[in-house]
DNA sequence: GTATTTATGTTATATTAATCACAATAAAAG
DNA sequence: CTTTTATTGTGATTAATATAACATAAATAC
C-alpha cells in the first residue's frame, strides 16, 4: 500500500513500540511490528535501514534501542515550543490535548483577535496578534498552529512567516500561500470525512 | 512532489474553485488553479482526465461544471449522517466544527461512556455506548469518528464495525486493528507536529 | 564444533505516481 | 477563410515507492 511516507511510518512504529514496551516486551521482529501496523515486514526493515537503525540477525530488534533511535531522528531530547493561533473551539481543545505534551511539544502562548479572550497572566497567556512576533522571536518558536476561521488564515500565516516561523500546522480549509522553505501540513477535517466516504463507496462497488 | 493522492487533490481543487466562483470567475485554466494550490498544471489536467472531467481547448475549464463534476464523484447530493464517539474536549469541538456541515456531513448522535454527559432530548443526543448499534442501524450510518482516549479506542472500534460502520476517522494515537474492508483514516496531531519539526530541521541542514 | 534455523539487510524487480513533451483543437486574429 | 495562438489531453519518460528475492549472519540444536 502507498501514500504513507517513511517519516509518518516511523512515528507510527514508535507509538506501537511504546505500547509493546509497556506490555513488558523487550525485543520485536519486523514481522510482528508490521502485522500490528498493517505494513509489510520488508517495508519496516527498509525504513529502519534507511535511517541506519540496525537489528540483530535472528534475534530481531531491541525495542528500547528502536525507540531511542527514532527519538534521536526526531530530536526528542528537548521540548519544543509552539505558538497556537486561534482560541475558539478548536484552539481550546488543542490547548487541552494531551498528545502534544506526550510528544514533547509545549504551547508557549495563544494568539487571538478577540480582546475578551486575552489573559496575560495565565501559565499560557492569550495575546493579541500584534504580540505574536515578539513571542516568536523571544522564544525562538519555529512552529505555529493555525486554528482560526478561513477568512483570517492567510493573513495570520503571513504574519507568522514574517516573524520567523518555519513550519505550520494548518487547520483552516484554505491552501495557504507560503514561500518554498516553509513546511506546511494541512488538516482538513471535512475533506478527511469525504475521502473516507469516497473510499467506502468504491469498496462497495468493487465487491 | 509526492504524497498527495488524487482524491485529496480533487477536494482541494473544489475548495479553491469555490473561492474563485465566489469572486465572480466563471472559467479557469489548469495553470491558474495549479499555481494557487501548488501543483503543476499537468497534474491537474491528469487528475481531471482520470475522472473524465473535460475542459475546453483554449478556453479552459468552466468552474461551475468542475464543481458539479467533483460533487458527483463524491456523491454530494444527499447529506451523510455520521456518528461521533467521545464527548470530551475534542468531541465537543468537532460537534461545533463548521466544516462538516459545509461538506454535507451531519453528526447524528454522540456516544460517550460518562452518564453525566448523556442528553437524550437534544437535537443531537449524547448516548451511552450500548445505544450505538441501534443508532447506526436505524440511520444507516456508515462513518464513525473516534475521539475517545487511546485506552478505549480499540474496543469502541470493534463495537462500531460489528454494528455495520464501514469507515472510521480515528483521532486516537493507536493504530486500530480492523478488517480489510474497513476504510480508516488516522489523524494524529502529535505526529503531525513531529513531522513538521523533522522537515524544518532537514531544510535547515541542507541550506 | 558443526549444521540448521530464522530473522535481518540489501539488491533486484515491479508498481505507482509525477513530469515532460507534444499532438489535437478550439478560439482569436488577420 | 486561413493562420496564429493558447490551452487541453495524453502518450512517453523519469522518478519515487513498495514488493519480492535472496545473501548474510547470529542464535540454537545437536
Amino acid at each position: 500500500m502507498y501514500l504513507r511516507s517513511n517519516i509518518t511510518r516511523l512515528l507510527q512504529y514508535r507509538s506501537c513500540l511504546t505500547k509493546f514496551q509497556e506490555l513488558g516486551f523487550e525485543t520485536i521482529y519486523s514481522y510482528n511490528l508490521g502485522k500490528h501496523i498493517g505494513v509489510s515486514a520488508e517495508q519496516i526493515r527498509k525504513d529502519f535501514s534507511k535511517f541506519n537503525i540496525r537489528g540483530n540477525k535472528k534475534a530481531g530488534y531491541n525495542i528500547e534501542e528502536l525507540i531511542t533511535a527514532i527519538n534521536i531522528i526526531f530530536k526528542k531530547n528537548s521540548p519544543q515550543n509552539v505558538l497556537l493561533i486561534g482560541y475558539g473551539n478548536l484552539g481550546q481543545s488543542l490547548m487541552k490535548y494531551k498528545g502534544f505534551s506526550g510528544n514533547m511539544f509545549h504551547i508557549k502562548a495563544v494568539i487571538d483577535i478577540d480582546p475578551s479572550k486575552h489573559k496575560r497572566k495565565t501559565l499560557v497567556p492569550v495575546l493579541p496578534p500584534e504580540k505574536a512576533p515578539e513571542i516568536i522571536k523571544k522564544n525562538g518558536i519555529k512552529i505555529g498552529i493555525i486554528a482560526v476561521p478561513d477568512v483570517a488564515a492567510q493573513e495570520i500565516c503571513n504574519l507568522l512567516i514574517k516573524a520567523g516561523i518555519k513550519g505550520i500546522l494548518n487547520f483552516s480549509s484554505l491552501v495557504l500561500k507560503t514561500p518554498e522553505d516553509i513546511q506546511i501540513n494541512n488538516i482538513n477535517l471535512g475533506n478527511e470525512l469525504e475521502a473516507i466516504f469516497y473510499h467506502i463507496q468504491l469498496k462497495q462497488k468493487t465487491n
